[in-house]
RNA sequence: GGGCUUGUGGCUUAGCCAGGAUAGAGCGCCGGGCUUCUAACCCGGAUGUCGAGGGUUCGAAUCCCUCCAGGCCCGCCA
């Protein structure tokens, strides 16, 4: 409805002013859309911005297809203004179920996020991937992508062959309630360690590798096993962090039904391939000077050779690929994506995020230098736990966990999708457990007291009648909640979602302290009350779609 | 050494791609607000050479160049 609105608003702009760009963008607090067109407009026409913009102005003013939006001029600045009906008329739709989600397309969607390497947990790294992938799946549902989400199981790497090593040299003595992940940890930290030890060994390991290649089924079992052990350690985090995958893909499987075979085939025709014992791209003409290896002399094929063909099946089966990947994968990705393009396939968008590292240096599975998430998660609840005993003592004590376990994952997800993905960051207790503003737990308790208003108030007869700059903000933010998530999807920027909806907090929190809803009266306890019925409406639709739980009651 | 990337009040951060109206927030700090719809809240205040320098432009946090600092990458690992 408003994305209506600024088609008509930016057509209008470039008849009147016979350009293409009109520079139309949000007018914050002077209006609802503003342009600086007539800046432009100035040089070429030596007229002064101001007069240009009076001019435009008065124009635009007579359209007849304005007759829902009024426009003004401020000194250069055009600002448009949509009128009080529209703007009623948007609030009233945020009142319905499902509000936010757009037309359905028909664009299939595959997204690929976390796939992290399966020797040890999932850690405070791993999960800026898992919550930056689940927030986007989230958000292209939301935007009515038909989506398969895919969790890219690398099972036959060098990491895993050290695993298996370990689990069959190794003394083990297992340790009671242990998680299927943690004991991989701990079996692949004492194997890094052996083999420092003992180097002799790690031809050991090199025989592992040729052997899950070759398809030695003893072999293959053992790496089976060792990856499964710890992928079950995974689902159990994954599902504590909210976020579901459609799909596990096992790299492997790209090996065994030939297709990694089948694409060095392929690329072994292309005049940028050489063949000196290994078999390497030189890419140089996209810019990479780096050999691009696929497979080794020793005949078996690297991981890029599999992500090719990975790759290469996702092109050829969805219109529109999405990876969530570290910014070590940076180069790796770009050589796949120049590779791809020289193949004729189809590339996909690679969204990538930087380090979390820890205060005193980077994180090491292999070093056993981590915070795992499960400990983050254990933590962060427990001192919610602590937080709502303080607060709601009356409250019995299945339902007090209930709403720590929510509120944990709330403060979590929270703190890692408002960062955006480039900006490197230090894992910090401190904030991990702050529940204040600018916190998940902050836009919770906005919609909880939404809901606390709206059951006191029982039955009542919808109508908006906004009377005061706190209702009119208010309203405002409620109707851009479609454009949100059409930018999230658009741009790739999960964070959006996160400012917005702590905007819309903010907003409504000072809408509660200074316009009373049930102590008001006739059509103003009405407009208000639908009012915060769209409120919280709109705020349970965006915390769906960041994966937290919209709690009515903490 | 080369490539990519980040640098915004004491701390964390939005804005940068598509230059424009007083650079938004939060934490912390100072002051105020709970017989009133959940104070995980609200209101007011102090704090900024937007890393440094140059350039382009009527106009630069935003674009270009140089430099400085942090992160990541540069393997027949994944």
């Amino acid at each position: 409805m408003l994305s209506t609105l600024y088609n008509t608003i930016e057509g209008a702009l470039r008849e009147v002013t016979g350009r293409d760009e009109v520079f139309l963008v949000e007018g914050g607090a002077h209006a609802d859309l503003a342009s600086t067109v007539a800046f432009g407009l100035a040089k070429q026409e030596r007229k002064s911005p101001v007069e240009i913009a009076r001019d435009l102005a008065a124009r635009l003013a007579k359209r007849d297809d304005f007759t829902e939006i009024s426009v003004e001029a401020l000194g250069p600045y055009l600002n448009f203004h949509f009128s009080r009906a529209v703007i009623e008329r948007a609030l009233l739709e945020a009142t319905l179920p499902g509000y936010g989600t757009l037309p359905r397309k028909e664009e299939r969607v595959v997204l690929e996020h976390t796939s992290a390497n399966p020797n040890g947990p999932l850690h405070v790294g791993h999960i800026r991937n898992t919550i930056l992938g689940d927030t986007l799946a989230r958000s292209f549902r939301k935007a009515g992508y038909p989506l398969e989400v895919q969790y890219y199981v690398n099972d036959m790497g060098r990491q895993i062959a050290i695993v298996v090593w370990g689990f069959s040299t190794l003394k083990d003595t297992p340790v009671h309630g242990e998680k299927g992940d943690h004991h991989v940890a701990r079996i692949y930290i004492a194997a890094n360690r052996a083999l420092e030890a003992r180097p002799e060994s790690v031809a050991e390991v090199d025989r592992l590798m040729q052997q899950v290649e070759n398809g030695d089924q003893a072999t293959v079992a053992l790496f089976r096993k060792a990856v499964t052990l710890c992928l079950d350690g995974f689902t159990v985090t994954l599902q504590r962090l909210g976020a579901r995958h459609d799909r596990f893909v096992w790299e492997s499987d790209f090996i065994r039904n030939g297709d990694t075979a089948r694409v060095l085939a392929k690329v072994s025709h292309m005049e940028e391939c050489h063949e000196d014992g290994k078999l390497w791209l030189d890419l140089s003409a996209s810019g990479f000077e780096k050999e691009y290896v696929l497979r080794r002399s020793d005949g078996t094929s690297v991981y890029a050779a599999r992500d090719l063909a990975y790759h290469t099946w996702k092109g050829r089966n969805f219109d529109r690929v999405i990876d969530v990947l570290g910014a070590d994968h940076k180069l790796i990705g770009a050589q796949l994506i120049a590779t791809l393009r020289l193949l004729g396939e189809k590339t996909p968008e690679i969204v990538h995020f930087e380090f979390v590292s820890l205060p005193e240096g980077s994180m090491s599975t292999r070093a056993g230098k981590f915070v795992s998430a499960d400990e983050l998660l254990d933590e962060v609840e427990r001192r919610a736990m602590e937080e709502v005993t303080t607060r709601r003592p009356e409250l019995p004590e299945t339902e007090r966990r209930a709403i720590a376990r929510s509120v944990a994952l709330a403060a979590i997800r929270y703190d890692i999708v408002r960062i955006s993905p480039e900006k490197s960051t230090v894992f910090d207790w401190k904030e991990a457990l702050d529940f204040e503003r600018q916190s998940g737990p902050y836009i919770q308790y906005a919609h909880a007291r939404a809901c606390s208003i709206l059951e006191k108030a029982g039955e009542f007869e919808e109508c908006i009648m906004l009377e005061n700059e706190h209702e009119m903000a208010l309203a405002r933010q409620i109707i851009r909640f479609p454009m949100v998530i059409e930018s999230v999807v658009r741009e790739l920027k999960p964070h959006l979602l996160a400012a917005y909806a702590r905007e819309l907090a903010d907003l409504f929190n000072a809408f509660y302290h200074f316009e009373p809803v049930l102590k008001s009266e006739g059509m103003t306890r009405r407009s208000r009350l639908t009012l915060v019925r769209a409120t919280q409406n709109t705020l349970a639709e965006a915390l769906q779609t960041l994966g937290i739980d919209a709690l009515r009651t903490m």
